[in-house]
DNA sequence: GACGGAGGTTAACCCAGGTTAAGGCGGCAA
DNA sequence: TTGCCGCCTTAACCTGGGTTAACCTCCGTC
């Protein structure tokens, strides 16, 4: 078990015999990944992914208007990855930046499928990784059909509390879909209520 | 070659035999639904899924305030279900109604499951059937953060031509996540601009 | 034909959040 | 030290959408 991480993210998806961890981690590749440097950039190829070994990273989409909006951010032992891209065949439109010095375990997609070829417990596990990602944005529609920007904070606080203080205000708010502005008034706002 | 809207839908998440089909197709139950009846109410399990021959079905989720938000509607040829519930095996959370006078044709999950057991290519199909959903998600999501209410509804309608004079227009509104009275205003407001 | 309900429109008023612009503050480089 | 830069805050002003409530069809039922 070279890396934990992989395992902690792996093994809950579904049981993989030891023959087959050793398949995967030989065709991992480690990568270190410095503060504001891409791991992915808009206009890359979708071919890899990799699982976050130590860092945070934000994933991050430039509108036709030029705005950014955060998709997602992504710490250790999750999946790191332009999902919908990869799905489509198609280049990223995402741009994926460490905030932080960052780690990570690389997959080219390819191999991946050499994997899923090979044995049947990994097709098993992209089924559950491409579900794990339906519900996790199936909340977050229900957030913004549901809650004001205060109470999607709130949630996110609470859905990603391992996030505090390591991802910079300006990036929540783009998470919440509202300006950093807004984002500082509702604090202050908030701030002054419980006194 | 029973149900070709069955067809339509499966037949191009993967190469399915006929004899397969047939398994299918024994296990479906054709049901109808009257307009303004739930093919699945809150509370109820969310135990089976179904295939819409006819009608329009709205997925609505009512709020712990009791304000009721539009999660997507389904159409002829759509996958009708509770499938976030269903991947959490949780009672439904979702209420699916019928718009109009409505058919479908239905499949119990545990039905399913048999059928995957049986042949691999029905996994094929439930990974396909994941990754779809995710990616309407995904397209929704980045919809909230970058377009406004406005565009949502342009962008709403060219994603779903069918549901013209099909759907009312407070439900359109409930998915766009804005009121009726709003919805009503920015359609007041564009018939102005444009004399 | 009268009535009532469902769905849509309009208007008045309010508030959350966008926009712009002006600081504040800590850290880093010259 | 000074000055700049990145990040955050605050304020002023504007706008989109929420809320409430009145009203208007169009239907379907009696």
């Amino acid at each position: 078990m070279r890396f934990p991480k992989l395992y902690e993210q792996l093994s809950p998806l579904g049981p993989i015999p030891e023959s087959e961890w050793e398949r995967a981690e030989s065709l991992a590749r480690e990568q270190s990944v410095e503060r504001k440097a891409h791991f992915l950039r808009p206009g890359d190829a979708a071919d890899r992914f990799a699982v976050v070994l130590q860092g945070v990273f934000r994933l991050v989409r430039v509108s036709a208007r030029g705005g950014e909006s955060v998709k997602a951010f992504r710490a250790e032992g999750e999946l790191l990855g332009a999902y919908a891209e990869m799905l489509q065949r198609m280049p990223s439109m995402t741009a994926i930046e460490a905030l932080e010095p960052a780690r990570v375990l690389v997959f080219r997609t390819q191999d991946f499928q050499t994997l899923e070829e090979g044995h049947g417990c990994w097709v098993r596990v992209a089924r559950r990784v491409a579900e794990r990602h339906f519900l996790l944005k199936e909340r977050r529609e229900q957030e913004f059909l549901e809650l004001s920007a205060e109470e999607r904070l709130d949630t996110f606080w609470a859905e990603h509390p391992h996030l505090r203080g390591r991802v910079p205000q300006r990036d929540v708010a783009a998470y919440l879909g509202i300006t950093e502005v807004a984002l500082s008034r509702i604090m202050s706002r908030r701030r002054k209520r419980t006194e």
